[in-house]
DNA sequence: TTTTTAATGCAACTCAGTTGCAAAAATAAA
DNA sequence: TTTATTTTTGCAACTGAGTTGCATTAAAAA
């Protein structure tokens, strides 16, 4: 597909997303990078990211598209099925290494399951 | 808190949601009774029958709000922690009975879990 | 360097959901 | 039943996430 250009904007968003291993939601990027790019293209780019295989997205409680980066995907083989834990009194976003697994449920093919889990996280547990 | 008065539209939503199994997204609700009451009220009542217990919520794959008549459900006590399928071919949204386990997770206080399975339906399944 | 193609900025748009306020309807009080 | 009180509704305007068309700019290819 799409050859993905090695732009000054697709090396800021590539390089947040190396440096953290938390989620982060479209509202905050669009206002981190504010200075450095515009809205439009921060969805672009995530979009480009995405479908590459480098970050995933799911939706926040709120529905809220978030983003994190991916660990073992590739633009063909999307392994990326684990639950996310967003955390009610900070707003911490983040992946959980855990096995989902996915209710055999009769006559329906399930092709896919998304778990959000919500609560507090270890900080915020007091 | 707030009696819930018996309206002609509270009473056109109500009877909806009795009359179905099946979950709805807003924005079919909306359409649906177009004619009969205004896109604010349908909003409005569906905030009162959600917090009365009358009928819970839930985001859809996209991240559009659908509700569904809740079971067992009161004002105070609010157990209604089921997974939901969505049919990506003819769009059916529905409940399922079927109990989510929560992962413990360490240092976390995990409070609810959100499971969301799309694949096709008995209909659509070949 | 020149040509080609993808990415960006910008402004305008879409669409779900919300809000303030005056009018209408439901319930409570008389 | 009539009147007073309180909730609900319609309407229109708004908010905020996400999208789009198009001209300009920047990458990569030639
Ligand atoms: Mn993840
Ligand atoms: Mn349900
Ligand atoms: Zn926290
Ligand atoms: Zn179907």
């Amino acid at each position: 597909m799409g050859v993905i250009r090695n732009t000054k904007s697709v090396q800021l968003v590539t390089e947040f997303f190396n440096s953290t291993k938390e989620a982060i939601g479209v509202v905050d990027l669009v206002e981190k990078f504010s200075e450095q790019m515009n809205k439009s293209t921060i969805y672009r780019i995530l979009d480009r990211l995405e479908d590459e295989g480098k970050v995933h997205a799911f939706l926040g409680v709120n529905g809220l598209k978030h983003y994190a980066k991916c660990k073992d995907c590739s633009h063909t083989e999307h392994v990326d099925v684990h639950p996310h834990f967003q955390c009610t009194s900070c707003g911490k976003v983040e992946c959980v290494s855990y096995e989902i697994s996915i209710p055999k449920l009769p006559n329906k093919n399930i092709a896919q399951a998304q778990l959000l889990l919500t609560g507090t996280c270890e900080r915020c547990t007091s």
